[in-house]
DNA sequence: CACTTTCGATACGCTGATGTATCCGATACA
DNA sequence: TGTATCGGATACATCAGCGTATCGAAAGTG
């Protein structure tokens, strides 16, 4: 840590600052790319000098680590409030929607994230905090499928419960991974709710 | 470009050169990912001196790009061949294993182009090599799917055979990211299977 | 085997970023 | 309000990496 920890006292001021070093950081991040940027650049983006960073991080990877967990964060509480928000028969579209409607917002974010996950593909310590929040996504989402059980019968290769939620994140993966270069948020909304669509009915619209 | 325009003439000691900078710029690129590299390093891993470099390329950018379209076209030309290598019949697991056995043996490669999709996610210029490269990919797999028809149904809800190229594009993708974290090369192969199987055989084992 | 062209090594100057040490204004608390 | 502590700005020394210019040695060419 920056700040040292034999004391316990945290001002106004500092929480502050490193709230504003944590936006600009993002928005950084997000134009740049982490990796091709410098303390700096977040320190000017931010309005303060390379004091206040120091003062606040040891380096650009800890700002970096904390963003994540921050933002994470965030976007862990809005996908679990999402799927909580409808009653227990699973009416997949429109969970589709509604989930989709904060993961697949925010390009900035679609960006950081993912040049986290590279950086934790060569950090296994890092990898392991990704791995983590991914599975308890996944078991969010394994919840919310194993409540809608009997209402809609989930095709027998993925396995249980579980196995449906991996699938479902990996075609959220998969769909990252085109928007990242087309885009087309829309084309990816729809394109996510066809291929969740097709991997939880039991073969879709077939007649 | 690098070499001057006006003259036609290349060196065989340049063509080595060349390669053994791209070849060692792949190894480096993969243990510290691009952004982290400098072009010391590189030019230190082949064995050469800053001149070398700038004699060959005039920027890293440059040589990325380059390393990209070696690399990918390499993986394009097997990925032809193990779709091309059967019969009339669609046999998904047979295909589906011989693709993954050459689109997920390599981790470096994965690596190396999880960071290029990061670098054109940036760059839109970028972005349209790897996205005209992708659509190459998929016509491919659509082409494949096409002359299988009739030998297994597709699942309407993705549409023609293009949308269900589409899918298994997007399968792959998203399979790749778990692969990145956990590197568990095994159990993505499988798992990649399942996915398609369920994906593209209407409903999967469903009795 | 001259001899010409090309290639890569070396040396140089330069810039941008880093981390630290120090100082003064801001902030909390009695 | 006084005052002790905290937080961020500034100045400094350092350094790694960049791009260029130049030169000697290979590699083609006749």
């Amino acid at each position: 840590m920056a700040v040292k920890a034999t004391t316990g006292r945290v001002t106004r001021r500092r929480v502050r600052t490193r709230a504003n070093l944590l936006d600009a950081a993002f928005a950084v991040f997000a134009a740049k790319g982490f990796g091709r940027v410098s303390i700096e650049e977040v320190c000017e983006a931010a309005g303060y000098s390379r004091g206040a960073f120091y003062s606040n991080f040891d380096s650009l990877d800890e700002l970096f680590f904390a963003l994540y967990r921050q933002r994470a964060e965030l976007i862990a509480e809005q996908v679990s409030t999402a799927l909580a928000s409808d009653g227990p028969g699973l009416d997949v579209p429109a969970a589709v929607a509604r989930v989709t409607e904060v993961l697949l917002l925010d390009g900035d974010w679609l960006l950081v994230k993912t040049d986290f996950l590279v950086h934790a593909a060569r950090d296994p310590e890092v990898a392991g905090v990704l791995l983590e929040h991914r599975a308890r996504l996944r078991r969010a989402i394994a919840d919310r499928l194993a409540r809608a059980r009997g209402h809609t019968a989930l095709p027998a290769v993925l396995g249980d419960t579980e196995g449906a939620a991996h699938a479902v994140v990996a075609a959220y993966d998969g769909v990252t991974t085109q928007l990242l270069l087309d885009r087309d948020v829309e084309h990816a909304r729809a394109w996510l709710g066809q291929l969740l669509t097709a991997l939880l009915t039991d073969g879709g619209a077939r007649p």
